[in-house]
DNA sequence: TCAAACATGTAACAAGTTACATGATTTG
DNA sequence: CAAATCATGTAACTTGTTACATGTTTGA
């Protein structure tokens, strides 16, 4: 399980709440990991009862209080043995693959226009992370190790948008007829 | 979920038992769907029940007798349905991505090594992919239409492969001093 | 001040994983 | 003929999703 670690990583980072978690995971980390604020909370519940997190009430003025988590010596400690730990790959799961494959047995026309949307989508992504890139790295050789981490995942999303305007790209070429 | 619909793409494409299905999963359509023959065996439980799938006893001469699977009329609509239907984004995780990210608590020279390690495995699938491709699709022009569909699916693989052999090179580059 | 949004959850369910089981069958 | 493999499963557990709950606070 990577949930625990991906908390670990984002708290080792700066210590937050519940709510602040699920922000960043819909955001940031949110980017290569996601995860619903219900998973959250009880995987939060269940690293503070491992003892990796602490939570500290903290009042606030004019806003509720919130329980802010921070990672301990034992959850540094096993962030450390997870990130040294060979990584098994990832289990693969791309619907539009399955799609893609068994357009044959369905309403193909109906298919592309689904991929044309796709298409538009990872586009806007693509643009979206060029913005961050320029925006919050505009010398990425001038960055220390751990900004240039977050840079380093940054520029994988963006590949990884790439690899789907392409794949698109190809599949709907392939499938359009040229009208001469 | 999909991995139904996986299944029933296919058996569209050739009625198949439980444990060809399984070899197909470990094959071709692992390349971007996985499941495990215990997945496996519950679904086509669950899919006999709902009608979408008829299993055929037949025996063999020298083999014990195999269930074959077939898809139903009711099988066929509910992929022509699911295949119509918008898409939604399949979840994002990535697990190196996470350890990437959190390198900066962990050993990073251990990371470094795994994910050589990684590099090369991709590299080796992206030869794979290469040699599949030449194989089995030496004039992709001349194609129909199915066959397309399972010649771009493997390009598809293929692009993912350049994706992360992008990705992994640009961070080992990026973290490897250059010793003058 | 009422409605919407925020922060923090719980409960029930669905999907995926790991470990084990059983009989047939080929192979050394 | 014993060991390994194949084909077909079951059971228990973990992870992830969907739907709901409750009190707080901000904004129209």
């Amino acid at each position: 399980m990577a949930l625990e670690h991906a908390i670990l990583v984002s708290l080792s980072e700066r210590a937050a709440s519940g709510a602040e978690l699920t922000r960043r995971f819909d955001a940031s980390i949110g980017y290569f990991w996601t995860a619903t604020h219900q998973q959250i909370y009880r995987v939060l519940g269940r690293m503070e009862t491992d003892g990796w997190i602490t939570a500290e009430s903290v009042p606030q003025p004019d806003r509720p209080t919130t329980k802010v988590y921070a990672v301990t010596a034992a959850g540094h400690a096993e962030l450390r043995r997870w990130i040294a730990e060979p990584t098994a790959p990832d289990p693969v799961r791309s619907t539009l693959g399955v799609k893609m494959r068994g357009a044959s047995y369905g309403d193909r026309a109906a298919l592309l226009d689904d991929l044309r949307h796709q298409l538009d989508e990872h586009t806007k992504r693509h643009s979206l992370y060029e913005f961050l890139a320029a925006r919050d790295f505009p010398d990425p050789a001038a960055l220390d190790d751990a900004g240039r981490d977050i840079y380093l995942v940054l520029r994988g999303g963006l590949l990884m948008e790439e690899f789907w305007i392409r794949w698109l790209t190809e599949y709907l070429d392939a499938h359009t007829k040229e009208i001469p």
